[in-house]
DNA sequence: CAGTATCCCGATGGATACTG
DNA sequence: CAGTATCCATCGGGATACTG
């Protein structure tokens, strides 16, 4: 398992470690998506995703990937098929993002904001 | 409130947004000191954290702070003396981070990898 | 359909030194 | 003691265009 991202190396605790592996601008979101989903496609995942970039969206995926959140399914067809659904370890990590969006969503009233869209529930 | 941190002006949703909230290279583990020790002076905190400089130590403080997750106390006195606590808002989140770090401790052992510093239980 | 290839920018954070 | 001041490297991520 390759480094890559920052403090991959020498997590200070298991705790920083962890919000590291979540960290990034739709990790969350596609987490979840897959979640109540289950499986889905590329692009099919990529039209949830406005002002997502494929480029970034394939970075995200290879980053849950390598991570052993998701699997990639290829099929050899034409044209191209790719299915992403969430592992067994993925899977337990649902519990933490929804007290993540539950504390948010009361954090974010009692600051006076409102979110915007409700990706997660 | 200023619009300081990447993503603050539209999240995605509150999960992502308290994801960017706790983000950031040290503020897991001030967190968690601060809910351990209660408060804290600047070069107390500043000692459990190797390799934190200070420059950098100030700049979550002080996002933490505008977040109303800890207050920050001067004492008119020489030498200076300033305290951090947390807030009872920063408080709420105590559970969340004890989630991550359970989670995360379990994630790092199925990896065949081990927390390097338990610095939060 | 499911990506790659380039180019680019701003934010984050590290190193080092200094101060009221 | 509790910070500032500078300078600098890196990284995440955006824009745009192209392809097997």
């Amino acid at each position: 398992m390759p480094k890559r991202r920052k403090y991959d190396e020498v997590p200070a605790c298991a705790m920083v470690a962890t919000l590291n592996l979540i960290n990034g601008r739709w990790k969350g979101v596609i987490l979840y998506y897959l979640l109540i989903k289950g499986t889905m496609r590329f692009n099919e995942l990529h039209r949830q995703l406005p002002g997502c970039t494929p480029r970034l969206l394939v970075k995200q995926l290879r980053e849950l990937e390598e991570d052993a959140f998701i699997t990639r399914t290829v099929y050899p067809v034409v044209p191209p098929k790719v299915e992403y659904s969430l592992t067994d370890e993925g899977r337990t990590i649902g519990p933490i993002l929804s007290q993540l969006n539950d504390w948010g969503t009361g954090w974010l009233e009692r600051r006076g904001l409102r979110p915007k869209a409700a990706a997660a529930a």
